[in-house]
DNA sequence: ATATCAGGCTAACTCATGTTAGAAACAATC
DNA sequence: GATTGTTTCTAACATGAGTTAGCCTGATAT
């Protein structure tokens, strides 16, 4: 592959080219989202409320969010996560209201695209379309797992689990270094995630890292011993369909 | 509305239209569908499983059905059910590997639809695209409100909210009486889908009977107060979208 | 008629996980 | 450099939900 300048289209171009072959000309369609405007937003901040109807399409490219659903109550349920190079709310123009909250997990950097715009940029570029299609898919697929976790899999199960999601994720967009990749969200945030509490994903942590699978420092997360992570976990990649067929 | 023969896809066609307005064109071509392939299936058998390439999109006009996963040690989750109307692997085309299983919960009737002919249905009909569309994000939408329910709801918040979500489904695909409702699964499939043990669901249907919220007898369940239990459910319908605007 | 199996139901027991409370470490702000 | 807020970490305690085991009923098959 040629060398290009770095862009803020950079992960997205390498997650999509996980699923379909794109190429130069996917990457410069691609770069023009770049003229969308750019929001900044602090940690902790709401990107979207349950509710809303935004009508615009938001790719993410610095810091991590999160999809979220809460109760009356204010128990709240972290329903996914946004790294960079996600797009999502892709098909916004359909439905009227949000059934679910956008929130910004670190301070993020993204990009706010019309629906038009991202009309113009997909169309007559069929592998671009079905590489985001394919994005949709596995998004969904992300869900089910979850499902999976949340129903099956013991607390520390659930955490080796998407202690694996997230390496593979950001390995796709060429966010890993080794085993390590940047950790920035607050053993709060994996209690939300997880359906777990506070208290208990601390006490899971220490064994797991007592334990030699994984180490936490200054925001960074490394793998220690993969297979038995991954064995432990369960985890099959199946669902994230990283291998083009 | 004119009066219709009874056809077999007179759910789904009921379904879509709580999305988009549909005409009789569009139900004309609906019911094209009927000429694929109709398959019956046992209670317990697998329609499909994960990891194969099933290559036909499925319509079910009888029976119930769940999508599942499962752990190689045998713990298995229930992720969603297919009533009557529902539609699955609309995007069977893009994904070359299922990552999850179908199976059938009682005696079940599916059309095999190829992709092929599914999309001459659909081909020069925005409004039926479109309300197809509008089904599979609603789809992705019971799938987070299902991780909400849980993360964070108790076992029978859980059960009350599922009762409201199958009463609300099957009302719009017109299989509902008054309050009452065919229950064909059973206890296991509950604990299944819910992520609690058999004992549990039964403790707590229990419970959920003599507070007068719900009844079950003869495979039928009866939302007994719809007002209490949509309460203690925190139950916000927006999720399910079924509001045409 | 009897055997078998699926499903509903219950009791006794255990323990994993939540709750409450607070100390300690660290970072950000003025 | 004091103040404030956020995050990590810990202890003590209570309990909700799982596990194991088994009975009872009704339907289906032999």
């Amino acid at each position: 592959m040629e060398v290009l300048a770095r862009s803020d289209v950079d992960p997205l171009f390498r997650l999509l080219g996980r699923y379909t072959a794109l190429d130069a000309n996917d990457r410069a369609a691609l770069a023009a989202l770049e003229e969308c405007p750019a929001i900044e937003k602090l940690a902790r901040c709401d990107i979207a409320r349950e509710g809303e109807n935004p009508k615009v399409i938001r790719l993410l490219v610095s810091g991590w969010a999160c999809r979220y659903k809460d109760l009356p109550d204010g128990r709240r349920q972290i329903v996914g996560f946004f790294l960079p190079g996600d797009v999502y709310d892709m098909n916004v123009n359909i439905l009227s209201q949000l059934d679910y909250s956008i929130g910004a997990l670190t301070r993020v950097r993204y990009f706010e695209i019309p629906p038009e715009r991202f009309q113009d940029v997909v169309d007559g570029r069929p592998r671009l379309t079905r590489a985001l299609l394919w994005h949709e898919l596995v998004n969904s697929g992300i869900q089910r797992e979850w499902l999976l976790s949340m129903g099956q899999r013991s607390p520390a199960e659930r955490l080796a689990h998407l202690f694996i999601e997230l390496f593979q994720r950001l390995k796709a967009v060429g966010l890993t270094q080794g085993y390590t990749y940047d950790f920035p969200i607050t053993q709060n945030n994996l209690a939300e995630a997880n359906g777990l509490s506070l208290v208990h994903v601390n006490r899971t942590l220490k064994e797991m890292k007592r334990d030699g699978l994984i180490e936490i420092a200054e925001r960074k997360l490394t793998i220690i011993d993969f297979a038995r992570l991954r064995e432990m976990a369960m985890f099959n990649g199946n669902y994230l369909h990283f291998n083009r067929e």
